[in-house]
DNA sequence: CTGTTAGCGCGTTCAA
DNA sequence: TTGAACGCGCTAACAG
């Protein structure tokens, strides 16, 4: 029925053993003998069972990937990062859903414990006690992959969110926008939103002005800007997610005014939307990708105790200047 | 170090199968040797080893998922519903991305069958030979999720396409179009596009126009689909996805015609780009995330040995109509 | 209702 | 350079 390793040893006339180093490369095998092993696994078309390997050896070349939603575009551009690092140096994802619970993160953990991954890659809004707790107990190395941890216990991938939060500002203001507006989700709801909105705050010395977006979704945000615009005169928008950006530029459009001449917009991200909208969208640009490839690279550093030069890397942002600004 | 079930039974002055049991519910065990049990997990934080359980029963709880790329809203949101109801049935999902190179789906078969998962929901263009070869020599249970198999051979879960465009090309002619251009990929990229093609064809007579739009990305669709309305007189437009749809919308406007009072304007899918382009786009609307739950939902029943009324599900597609025709 | 005993398929000493 | 033997942590008969 199914082929093992001892069928391998057998067809081959050696032992288990040898068959074992063969497929390892875990010590020198005399070549003519390991041709005949090789030849028997072509013949029998054996497949070393992968299971039985994570048991014996404890490392199951499994890493548990952990993410608020994929359906989101941001975070499906993360999790093809990680998986395309993790394809490359033969590791498979696990990936599950938390919905951003902080209870059911938890669970996750431990599931994932209980699968024996090698690694965890961990995204969600903010760390909080109950996290570290449960990796300190499950005892698997993670890395937190576009996450806030604001005290850096952990190893982490990231942007400055301040900071793109400035950049954003002073970029409105240097085209001349003085009376700003940060379309963002309710606080609390998204840690990088907030971050970015204390950045913009920061710089413009507390003259910002907040459209609370609700659920971030376009169809609610919609109405709420408009809204926002038929009470407050407003030469420049910054817009906590692209989704919301496309949501300004039309309720800007709504109300009778012209993006960029009466308002300019841009908004955080560039997913594919950014360019999906007329007129095209300026950005503050996310290494999306790249925070899932060098996550998982980074991961893959702690799993072969390679050298880190720093556990909390960041990643660049940069305006991307379209034609809505 | 580590907890094991011979911890357990100690603690709880029990045998190993005895925890096993009560781990399993696979027998029954008097209250309060099983409370014993309960407490002495809890007072160790003892976890069940997965691995070792995938080796000893030869089930992992482990579900194979391999779709062209995560990345695409489509996929990810097909994603999204697999791991809905893999969670709900208490199973895990190795996700790959195949990029839809018929090699590289076969080697996956392989490396899943390794990884000893209990059951495989594949998700590509078209399948070939050569994936029913390597089912087959895996022995996994397969489901197919939105993947044409014109034989039938596999369980799968898909729409009616050449019926979706056939629906397609009938709204937009109730709606007084005469000249309509499909705008698809190149053929071959896409059998999706392409059948939807056919039943558009088969339903116009033959007189459908086709806009080549290369590898199906906006940008370099957009030029092309511009180029043809200077060549072509067009009064509806149907695009073979949300991202060529908006395309089509924008290039109308760009050779400075309206939609949808001179140009209809629908395409396939229901992304969550459709609603956010002006004017909003009707949609030959895809149940994407029910893609993914139902193929789950056919793959725990065909694990579980449950009755299956069919092996070949058809879920319904429905014109979802909006401003742009 | 509970305990004993075999494996599951492989990695890894330790000898030879 | 190779083989024998043990154990990874658990499920699943089979007894009792």
């Amino acid at each position: 029925m199914t082929v093992t390793i001892y069928d391998v040893a057998r067809e081959a006339k050696v032992s288990m053993a040898t068959v074992s180093r063969v497929l390892n490369g875990t010590a020198v095998v005399k070549e003519d003998t390991k041709q005949r092993v090789l030849d028997a696994i072509a013949k029998l078309g054996y497949r070393p069972n992968a299971v039985a390997r994570g048991l014996a050896s404890k490392r199951t070349r499994t890493i548990g990937v952990i993410v608020p939603d994929v359906s989101a575009a941001f975070v499906a551009e993360v999790v093809r990062g990680i998986e395309d690092i993790a394809t490359m140096y033969d590791y498979h994802i696990i990936l599950t859903n938390s919905d951003a619970q902080v209870q059911r993160e938890v669970d996750l953990v431990g599931t994932m414990w209980e699968k024996q991954v090698d690694g965890l890659i961990y995204m969600t809004n903010r760390l909080e006690k109950a996290h570290i707790d449960a990796f300190e107990q499950a005892q698997i190395p993670v890395v937190l992959c576009s996450t806030e941890d604001p005290e850096r216990r952990i190893p982490s991938v990231n942007v400055d969110n301040r900071r793109a939060g400035r950049d954003a500002a002073m970029y409105l203001r240097e085209k001349g926008c003085h009376a700003i507006a940060y379309v963002t989700p309710t606080p609390g709801m998204s840690v990088l939103a907030d971050r970015r909105g204390s950045g913009m705050e920061s710089s413009l010395e507390g003259r910002l002005m907040r459209v609370d977006a609700k659920n971030g979704r376009y169809e609610t945000a919609l109405p709420l800007i408009k809204a926002f615009l038929q009470e407050h005169a407003v030469d420049g928008i910054v817009a906590a997610t692209d989704e919301l950006g496309i949501a300004a530029i039309h309720a800007v459009q709504d109300v009778g005014k012209r993006v960029p001449e009466d308002v300019k917009v841009m908004a955080f991200d560039n997913t594919r939307l950014a360019v999906m909208v007329r007129p095209e969208m300026t950005v503050v640009a996310q290494p999306m990708y790249d925070f899932g490839a060098v996550s998982m690279r980074l991961l893959t550093k702690l799993l072969l105790d390679e050298p880190v030069e720093s556990y909390t890397v960041t990643l660049q942002h940069n305006v991307v200047e379209r034609e809505s600004t």
